[in-house]
Formats: structure tokens, sequence, C-alpha cells
DNA sequence: GCTTGTATTAAACAGTTGTTTAAAATGATT
DNA sequence: AATCATTTTAAACAACTGTTTAATACAAGC
């Protein structure tokens, strides 16, 4: 048995190198005699440390959601001394942060966007893990900022339309990219847009909770 | 042994089914086989028609972007005598409808959802000629109203905002599935979070011309 | 009849896929 | 040095891929 401390080098570099290349092309474009290309290692390693193709992408989609929740904390948005409304703000340009950074680990939500876009079975296994505890987060903040307690169905309706906004920007980049290339170019256009993104939101909390006023005050 | 009931071409057929087949498999793991047979025709058939797979594909998407938008036209949100708060809500929920349907002919925004989500060669083709124009009339409608004249990328911003609320359904059916099954459960269900997206954009949109002092009445 | 052009077919092609095999290399323990 | 389990390797496997071929079927025109 290998010790669980010390590293395997062939193994780890597998992993990493999966992530990578699934990201890219998808699980079922993606072939293991590429990943092995890319990690010089021969195409029977695959099968040896992982059982299969589909094993190696199971554990590659766990390893990038680790990846992004530890290089991407969601320590700022969970403390509930600040006002809700800023952690809504923290919560909102970290995740846009997360899903549209492109240098190197960027790669880790790709292939989480990838999944959950066009889920695979490792799909369920996932979202237990790492996808319902932010979503659990997203509501509580939510829940706080309409004061009065409002309908379950409101609360979730609202959530998806703040993650919906979110999402945007990694299932319909290819629309954005040949849109509205501007508004992503850089750090400065992504923080512009989390800043859009939570004040529209923000917006539409606050008059979701007062009474049925209509458009003229 | 010649069809009785479908005398429809084999042109057609291949067609109908290549857009049933790609929405549910995609391009890469759809095979010419699968087509042929569910299009009770021989393997060859696909390469005499269309000139490869490729082209079959790039048919099918044209063709499911046509079947969309004849099925369900904007005439009402593009009716200019309407309020435009009306027409952003008729535009919100004819799309929502688009996306969701599942009756039979839902493939066909399946189809293109997959399309923007993991684009191909052929998506370059279809933007022009069927997306532009509904992003052309959305951008209207939002300019309108934000009656005063605004920054172009606020309203570049505010209707990706719109758009993300609505593709969420689509992108993310997967995640709305496990979580919120009953946001979408019948017409009912989805006729209610077209109006909840309505209401929120159109709260926000109205809060965003205001000056941003009036947080607490 | 025959010819001509199109449509359909079964079979084969050439390439790639994930996976397995069985031999060889490695490294620690005796 | 010999034994043992573990790791690495090249090769082969069987199944599947999109595409092509060459033989046929079929209709219309002469």
């Amino acid at each position: 048995m290998t010790p669980s401390t010390t590293i395997e080098p062939v193994f780890d570099r597998l992993l990493q190198v999966a992530v990578e290349v699934f990201a890219e092309c998808g699980f079922r474009e993606t072939t293991v005699r590429e990943i092995c290309s890319r990690a010089h290692v021969n195409v029977a390693s695959v099968n040896y440390y992982f059982r299969s193709k589909e094993a190696l992408y199971s554990q590659a989609l766990a390893f990038a959601f680790r990846e992004t929740n530890r290089l991407y904390p969601q320590d700022a948005a969970l403390d509930k001394s600040l006002p809700p409304e800023q952690r809504l703000a923290v919560f909102i340009n970290n995740s846009l942060h997360k899903l549209l950074d492109d240098n190197q680990l960027g790669l880790h939500s790709k292939l989480i966007a990838r999944e959950i876009a066009d889920p695979t079975n490792a799909l369920d296994d996932i979202m237990e893990t790492a996808l319902v505890p932010q979503i659990a987060l997203l509501e509580d903040i939510i829940r706080l900022i309409l004061k009065e307690p409002v309908d379950k169905v409101i609360v979730q309706r609202c959530l998806l339309s703040i993650l919906g906004q979110c999402l945007m920007f990694k299932h319909s980049r290819s629309i954005i990219d040949r849109l509205y290339p501007e508004l992503i170019a850089d750090a400065a256009a992504i923080q512009a847009s989390a800043e859009h993104i939570a004040q529209f939101s923000l917006a539409a909390l606050s008059r979701l909770t007062l009474p049925k006023e209509q458009t003229t005050p």
C-alpha cells in the first residue's frame, strides 16, 4: 500500500492533465491517449491507477471542485457580521472571477460548467459535496436581504435569477465573446460586470419586498 | 418496402431525426448510424444527401433555428404600440417557453443551447441570421424602459442580466431539476417563473434609473 | 427492348477508441 | 543474491467511427 502522505507523481500528473483536457474537449471528445501523451505516461496507466476513463473523469471533476473552493473561498460571503447586501456583492464578485479567470486554473470552472451544461453520471456525487453548500449560502443571504419572511419559491426564483446572471458569463461565453467582448476583456471589466450584477440584483430584491405599487411612484 | 404512412423524402426525414439525435447526444456522441437507424435509411444516405456528418449538423442547426422562430414568433414583443414593460414580459415569457417546452419540438432549443454552451464551427453562421435579431430586439426594449439615454455598456449588461436569467433554465437545467424541480414542473410553473423574471428585471431596471440613495423608505 | 440518371443498398475501408495482456523493469525485504 | 509485490511498457484486442465503393434497383425517355 502506498502511504497517503506521500504523493504519487504519475497519479497526480494524470489527474491534473485530465482536468485540463476534459475541460478543453469534454468527456467524450478527449481521448485517454491524449491525456497520457500530455502527462508523458503510458496509455495503460489510466486503467491501472483509475479503473477506467469514466472513473478518471469522475475523480478529475471532484478534484476540480475541491481546487476552485480552495482557490476562491467564500470567506467574506460567509461572514455573518457583514451586512447581507455586501455579502451578496462579494459572493457575486467571487463567483464571477471564479468562472472567468482564464489563468491556468480557470480550467476547473470550465470543467464544472461543462458538467452542469451537459451532465454525466458524475454530477450527482458532486452536487451534494460542493454545489449544495454554495446554494445554501446564497439562499441565506437572499433571505436576509428580503427582510420580511417570504414564500420559499420566491427565494428560490431570486436565487436562480442571480445565479443565472453569473453563469451566463460561463455558459454563454461564446455569445458574449461575439457580441460584447469588451465586457470581459480584463479583470477590471469583469469586476465592473460583477458590480452590475450585484447592483441589478439588489435593486430588484429591494423592490420586490415593497407592496405592489406599480412603476409610477 | 416503401413506408405507406410517411411519404416524407429521405432528405427531410434525415434532417428531422438529426435535430432529434444531435440535441439528445451532442455532435460528437451522435453517430451517423444512430441517425440513419432511427430514420430507417441506409448509412450511406448521410454522405449522399449531405456532404458529411458535419454538414448535416450545420444544416440541422439552421433548421432548428428556423423552426423555433416559426413556432414561437416574437410578434407581440415587436409590437411598438405596446408599452415596453409589457413587451419585455412577453419576450421573456416567450423565450422561456421556447426554451423549456419539452413536447417534441423543445428539441430545437435543446440543440441550440448545446451549440451555445459548446460551440462548433457552425455557430458563426447561425449568430447573424437568428440570434442577432433577437438580441437587437431585446436591446431596443431595454433602451425604451430605461427612458433617459444611458451608456451603451449599461444596456448591454442589463441585456445579459435578463438573458442570463432565461438561459439559466436551459443551460443549468440539470441543477434546477435536482434542486427545485417544482419550478419547472408544468406550463403554469414555467409561466410563473417567466413572470418572476419579468418582475425581477423590471424592478431592477426601474431602480437603476433612480438615484441610488433610496435604500430605506 | 435499351439507355440514362438518380436512389438505395450491403460490404468494405481505414482510422480511432477504451481496454487488456503479458512481459519487462523497478524497488524494497528477506 | 533471491524473492516478492508493485509499477511501467509495448503490443494487441475488439469494438466502433465516418466515409467510400461498387453493385444493384428503379424510374423516365427514346
